[in-house]
RNA sequence: GCCAAGGUGGCAGAGUUCGGCCUAACGCAGCGGCCUGCAGAGCCGCCCAUCGCCGGUUCAAAUCCGGCCCUUGGCUCCA
């Protein structure tokens, strides 16, 4: 049972073989010019369940995320506030917040997330060596892509060269042989009118003239595609085995860096070309631009991670996915129902009750069932929606098995254990039986001290009362729940 | 206009690659029961789907073929 991707390029899906001893993962990061939101973290989740499952799978992942530093977006937003004297303290503040909300979602460390700034001298040189092949031109201090020269222009998107319209702004229409030729180097610095464009604060000083480098073709920046084809090549070499985006990057952007990176090199660029659907929020994509965005910052905070992460493997990478309270709830609550079947399956385990002679036949034909299912399901194309109704099968399984008798089944019931690790924590980055120290076992004891007076107001009879302590503790977030063994409780 | 991905129950979302295990998964919401002082959790059961429309192939189609309608996205910065 091997692992099939769906490929963009080949519409197809395909079985997947890497290239080498290691499978390299390049993930088309973001500009850093505002906060990330939900649709962003879902590429990082559908990364991280990709790179997540390559490891179980036992494949070496050398995984390459980048973060472009350089744009229009970021130089509109010098000024804003008052530390804010150039793109580089912009661009540092939203990297810091990247990356900081990207060690919020429990997410897999990239080898190295390269900035485009840092990457100067390795655009230039490749830029040279498109025109050196005749791959390129220059012409008014910039340099364009010939998209004439390269026949296979198209192949990922199935655009026709004729019907793609004009690219970039109407002043580089002069500059171009071609409408559809692409700026590789930009010269001098930044475009007035882009940066006026994304201002969003009031200003009344000159317009920062944006970062520039020296080149053969004079002072200038790099264009947007070529980054990525620069980094990549640096950091993982000519042909990548996957390159991972968002699927609003196929035109132009992806076309664009198949054209260079092949003209080239002459070599296949990526292998296996995936894409990850839209958050949708409402009827249409979440986005900066649309400002219809839940900021992932805000999202940890009002749901935490594992809600999230359990949200974000609830549909399948490639659709598109619906972000609305209704769907956020039922990624809590099936996150809620997970985490209480894996504490009760370590509680029974770790009870008088649980025996290494007992067996429950049933119990154990699910786990076996539920582990060849989640195996085969995130095979197939990385289906995690299929993969997560396992999990939520083998707490149902559990919570069978602890309905019945003593005896329990123990060592059925470590294997369920083991599922939930090796699969809820391992591949979906799920975080169970969290303990927190210090502070937190105060709470606890404290909790535990309300309860004791609610046992003797509830012995007592006076129910009223009991309920007031129960809802008091309610509104301080900690969920209080009768058994037969007495109260327990969890915090929110 | 061109290109791409979709249209499955109240919601969400698998299944379409390789037609039969689909009398359509998992879950949320709703209903009934067990348990319970109450509630919750859990368990058991139930409700809701002629799988966008029309036609075709086949012993058999959500799955294959043809046509049509609709939605979202890309073609401008975009994950």
């Amino acid at each position: 049972m091997t692992l099939s991707l769906t490929d963009t390029l080949s519409g197809e899906r395909e079985a997947f073989e890497p290239s080498g001893d290691s499978v390299l993962l390049y993930v088309c990061g973001l500009t850093v010019s505002d906060d990330p939101h939900l649709g962003h973290a879902r590429l990082w989740a559908q990364a991280d369940i990709l790179h997540r499952w390559l490891d179980h799978e036992g494949y070496d992942v050398r995984h390459v995320e980048n973060v472009t530093d350089v744009n229009e977006k970021i130089t509109a937003r010098v000024g804003e506030r008052e530390e804010w004297d150039s793109e580089t303290d912009v661009a540092g503040h939203y990297t810091n917040e990247v990356l900081s909300r990207m060690r919020d979602l429990n997410l897999k460390r990239a080898e190295v997330y390269p900035r485009v700034s840092e990457h100067v001298p390795e655009i230039v040189d490749l830029v040279e060596t498109l025109v050196e092949r005749g791959y390129a031109y220059e012409s008014n201090g910039s340099v364009y892509f010939d998209v004439a020269e390269f026949p296979e222009y198209g192949k990922l998107s199935n655009q026709e060269i004729e019907e793609v319209e004009e690219q970039g702004d109407p002043e580089e229409r002069e500059e171009k042989r071609s409408p559809a030729d692409f700026a590789l180097w930009k010269a001098d610095g930044v475009d007035a009118d882009a940066v006026e464009e994304h201002r969003k604060h009031e200003h009344d000083g000159p317009l920062p003239e944006g970062q520039t480098w020296e080149s053969p073709w004079g002072e200038g920046r790099p264009g947007w595609h070529v980054e990525c084809s620069a980094m990549s090549m640096t950091h993982l070499g000519d042909t990548l085995d996957i390159h991972m985006g968002g699927q609003d990057l196929v035109f132009p952007h992806h076309e664009n860096e198949i054209a260079q990176s092949e003209a080239a090199t002459g070599q296949a660029f990526a292998n296996y070309w995936l894409h990850v659907g839209f958050m949708q929020a409402g009827s249409e994509k979440m986005s900066s631009s649309l400002g219809n965005y839940f900021t992932v910052g805000d999202a940890v905070r009002e749901f935490g991670v594992n809600v999230l992460r359990t949200f974000y493997a609830s549909a399948e990478y490639r659709s598109q996915q619906a972000y609305t309270e209704e769907t956020i709830e039922e990624a809590r609550r099936r996150w809620e129902r997970l985490e209480r079947a894996y504490e009760t399956a370590v509680e029974h385990a770790d009870s008088a009750d649980a025996l290494a002679k007992a067996e429950d036949s049933e119990f154990r034909d699910a786990l076996a069932a539920a582990r060849t299912q989640f195996q085969s399901a995130m095979n197939d194309d990385l289906n995690a929606r299929e993969a997560m109704a396992e999990l939520l099968e083998v707490a149902s399984a559990i919570n069978r098995h602890v309905e019945g008798e003593a005896p329990y089944d123990y060592r059925a019931l470590r294997e369920a254990i083991e599922f939930f690790e090796e699969y809820g924590a391992g591949v979906f980055g799920l975080q169970f039986g969290e303990t927190t120290e210090g502070e937190a076992e105060i709470a606890e004891d404290l909790v535990e001290l309300v309860l004791d007076l609610r046992e003797g107001e509830r012995e007592a009879g006076n129910y009223e009362r009991a309920d007031e302590l129960r809802d008091r503790l309610a509104a301080l977030g900690v969920e209080v729940e009768d058994s037969e063994d007495g109260p327990t409780y969890r915090f929110e």
